[in-house]
DNA sequence: AACGCGACCTGCGAGC
DNA sequence: TGCTCGCAGGTCGCGT
């Protein structure tokens, strides 16, 4: 939902200029804001592509463009060896994409699409200006609070299993070097839930810290987590390899049905196109069942006549929230 | 391999 | 009213 609105405003696009509002933004770009500049300008956007939490966009050269120039040899060369064999993408008039523009929307980062009489955000980190196009706003803005999340360049290499790289209209398999240890996300067609449930079931661990750990499977923060424990009443502490498939199976649809509802709460919120991977706000208010409600009433346990209290327990640094009665904590790490 | 923890950053609410 | 303080979140990197 969000990643496929702004592809349908930006790609084809050729970014025409990039204003680095806020430096800080652009931290993990080792090579510095000029070098970023650099990249970007005059690069065409080739597609909108997520995988977890990040998101990135593939850049061609325009026909006429430079050649993108400063990014390291490693990656440049990584993807030089993707390119042959790879299947042409349809759109593509610049040959594959070499790098692309990462997106990490951290905790409170936002794209959005602005026309040029919009007034700047509060939070404006990074505006790039985007070549016209017939009704359509000529500014993707990177808006971002607290700086958790950033941008940078960053080069394109193959996937390891041969599927596209990630959620994409125009799928290659080819994915963004930084985002190539972060496993696919429970909605990406390409996630296979027999190795997850393979990988699961060697570990050693409990399943909330495996739900969060973004290698095993992405896209699934502290929230959605306990969201997802609580619908599919598992505790955050069951032993993952005592887990049977069909619990397995059952946290795994939890997670995607709080991932979908988030999204299509998000997605559609402003006229303007809204992203933000933290889901909308008013997803959180209105149907969080577990998650930030400490001490009220577990509302599958009330609809059912008994009483039972949301409890907050401190857990990796953060916090867990559980429902005594219906995700009842396992015995011997066990049941 | 698993895991804990600090750092990063800023708005907000609690407490004084 | 105005101040300080702690907390919240996702990811990375380091130490164990």
């Amino acid at each position: 939902m969000v990643r496929r609105g702004l592809a349908s405003w930006v790609a084809g696009r050729t970014i025409e200029a990039v204003d680095v509002v806020d430096p800080r933004s652009i931290r993990r770009h080792l090579l510095g804001v000029e070098d970023f500049r650099g990249n970007l300008e005059g690069a065409v956007v080739a597609d909108v592509v997520r995988r977890g939490k990040f998101l990135w966009m593939p850049l061609v050269d325009a026909e006429a463009a430079q050649p993108a120039s400063g990014v390291p040899d490693d990656t440049a060369a990584a993807s030089g060896t993707a390119v042959s064999g790879a299947p042409q993408h349809a759109d593509d008039p610049g040959g594959q994409p070499k790098v692309a523009l990462m997106a990490h929307l951290g905790m409170s980062g936002q794209l959005l699409v602005q026309g040029n009489d919009a007034p700047d955000e509060k939070h404006l980190k990074v505006r790039l200006r985007l070549s016209p196009r017939d009704g359509m706003p000529d500014q993707l803005r990177f808006v971002d609070q607290r700086i958790f999340g950033g941008m940078f360049v960053t080069g394109m290499i193959p996937t390891v299993d041969g599927a596209p790289g990630g959620m994409s209209a125009n799928p290659l398999p080819l994915i963004a070097a930084e985002a190539a240890h972060i496993a696919r996300d429970p909605l990406d067609p390409a996630f296979s839930f027999d190795l997850f449930f393979q990988r699961l079931r060697r570990r050693k661990t409990g399943l909330k810290r495996a739900l969060l750990d973004q290698t095993l499977v992405s896209g699934i923060g502290n929230i959605y987590a306990d969201e997802a424990l609580w619908r599919a009443q598992l505790h955050y502490a069951r032993a993952t390899d005592t887990l049977r498939r069909a619990e397995a199976e059952r946290v795994l649809d939890s997670a995607r049905e709080v991932m979908e509802a988030a999204l299509a709460a998000g997605g559609t919120s402003f006229d303007a196109l809204y992203v933000n991977v933290n889901g909308a706000s008013g997803y959180f208010d209105r149907s969080l069942n577990a998650y930030g409600q400490e001490g009220k009433p577990c509302p599958r346990c009330a609809a059912a006549g008994i009483h039972s209290i949301i409890r907050r327990e401190q857990f990796m640094n953060r916090s867990a929230h559980t429902c005594p009665v219906c995700q009842p904590r396992p015995r011997n790490g066990r049941w």
